[in-house]
DNA sequence: CTGAAAGCGCTTACAG
DNA sequence: CTGAAAGCGCTTACAG
């Protein structure tokens, strides 16, 4: 029944002032006299007079606004952390009343176009993309329009934009050298197709891992496959019906590692005792896995609120580069990695090479 | 480099004409010459002009903007949904150039102050809020304050506006009759705190269908617990340990029924043989569990889509009370249900009754 | 301390 | 078919 909307003009004629009085009172304006912005402010509460915001907006040249632009699902994969990412962009812009956009674009052509056009049509005063690809057109794009952004995650060359981002590469450098005090000598990746520079990173640490660590650095232990649950199933079929199967098995994602569990389980294998596997993103979920998972959990809590606070000082007007935050995940130790076992592997492969 | 942004006036005068008639030739007036249409929109596009929103929104009299009120976590629940409704929201909004509002209050207080401040600053046409309280305060003020909006789920009162909802009572009932087929006399149930709407349909379809069936209706055998895999454990402990513990046992969600699942292992019983357990929600990860849960899964895939089709019906004028949809759960077996089995229940209740 | 006026960048009757 | 002008609802120099 409120439904009218009060403007500007009406709550003036209300108080028998003129609209650019009653506007600086509202945005405190020093010479406005403390009655009369006083009188104001009790007026436009009980009014319940909000300014309109695309008039102040158009009026005061900023948008007030960024774009979150969401990553389209890979594969059957959910995005479980782009709730906890909003909430923290949202709370960094609440503190300056600034609105928080989502878009998401059906192609990766579509999402150069969408960028182009909320940032032509003043829509927007800055951008937030996720998981980048290694050479990601949308990073220069952004750059020519002269848009301020911040990217969660990086791409191969990430010297000249801001960036927050979890080392993928220590990461996997840590799993390695956990399995390796383990006894493990044959540990297998199972990774991601390389576009994506996460999964080129995280193999880079596999890689970097094995050979400080003197370990086998033979080809077949590197499998690429869909990213979904099912690839890590094929993937992980592969590694062991090799003829000399790993004794460990890292995975560029939890949910690839799942998948993997899948198919240790259909060859009698136990996760954590025949074969050890370990994830990657600290699903809180894989607590309730089977058995529960052993992962590199990532520091996503704040991510969010980082990234908006970035943003916004770049919008003010603070040099990009200087934001290049990387953070570490940490291995959380669940039930799915132990001490090498060596002849169960083996025995396995033997009993599927001689059928009764 | 073409960081500068071109204007109407910019566009007019790059083609010797008045801005009116650019706008008129870009917004396709039939009292444009076809050429000049032409010649206009070929300097449109090579200038890579796109009218500011906020003049154009301003002038025209609407946000062409939308609001998705992100539900808060509760408990340490992530939001697997938000990403997929987002996305679906999104499509539907794409549609008309449209823009995607998310907003997401720290309070229930707060939520009525974003709300409020959001439709009398003109920023949103119309609002999307989920999970709404069984009397849910939101309703009352987007009506009062003559706000287009849909709700995803819904109050107990839901008579006069528009929603979208899965019947959650119609599924436990499902599950119950399913569960009593497979000679379930003692089903337990493992609820929700009940100022949720959706806690109370749940329960009512438990009890329900137990009444329907004849089976028991100890009220031990309903448990209220917080909304998260820990208040599952908890209150199957409960269950469990009850002189007398059901054989089966049905929860308002996938990650309480996971916790659930932590319960019987605790005490040595197998889920699907010794005890069967259902869940609600039907997330994918339910297929890693140990065992794979069987769920009630929601028909999640098109909720955002339709939500957002819903939105700008009632935007365009449409009677808020004609959308009022109910979607059906469906039963996806996995490994959690089976017979019953009286014998392990009692056995194990007696072995703990009766240390050694 | 307050008012009158211009301007933000569009759209859209109204003339011609 | 095109132009000149008013208006959307604000903000902000500029007078007084």
């Amino acid at each position: 029944m409120a439904g009218k909307t009060v403007s500007l003009k009406v709550l003036a004629a209300h108080l028998g002032l003129t609209v650019s009085t009653v506007s600086r009172a509202l945005n405190d304006y020093a010479d406005i006299s403390p009655v009369t912005r006083d009188r104001v402010r009790k007026a436009a509460d009980e009014l319940g007079y909000s300014a309109n915001q695309n008039a102040r907006r158009l009026s005061i040249g900023t948008p007030e606004t960024v774009c979150y632009l969401m990553p389209r699902q890979i594969g059957a994969n959910v995005q479980p952390f782009v709730a906890q990412l909003l909430a923290g962009l949202g709370e960094a812009l609440n503190d300056r009343n600034w609105d928080l956009l989502v878009s998401q674009a059906e192609t990766s052509v579509g999402d150069m176009t969408s960028i182009e056009r909320l940032v032509r049509s003043g829509r927007v005063a800055g951008i937030v993309i996720s998981r980048p690809l290694k050479n990601d057109p949308r990073i220069k794009l952004l750059q020519q329009l002269g848009c301020p952004f911040v990217v969660h995650g990086r791409t191969a060359n990430s010297v000249d934009y801001a960036w927050y981002d979890v080392d993928g590469e220590d990461a996997f450098v840590t799993a390695i050298n956990h399995l390796e005090r383990l006894g493990h000598r044959r540990i297998g990746f199972i990774g991601a197709p390389l576009q994506y520079q996460f999964a080129q990173e995280r193999l880079d640490g596999y890689t970097r891992g094995v050979a400080h660590n003197g370990l086998s650095q033979d080809p077949d232990l590197v499998q690429i496959a869909e990213f979904t649950d099912d690839g890590g199933t094929a993937a992980a079929g592969v590694l062991m019906d090799l003829p000399n199967p790993p004794t460990a098995i890292v995975c560029v994602s939890d949910m690839m590692a799942l998948g993997a569990l899948e198919a240790l389980h259909a060859r009698s294998l136990t996760p954590g005792e025949d074969v050890s596997v370990i994830g990657y993103d600290g699903l809180y979920f894989g607590k309730h896995a089977n058995p529960p998972l052993t992962t590199l959990a990532q520091p996503q809590a704040h991510a969010g609120r980082r990234l908006g606070d970035i943003l916004l000082s770049i919008i003010d007007g603070a040099d990009p580069i200087k934001f290049q935050e990387l953070q570490r995940a940490h291995l959380v130790q669940r039930m799915t990695d132990g001490p090498a076992n060596v002849d169960a592997g083996q025995e396995d492969v033997s009993v599927r090479e001689e059928p009764q």
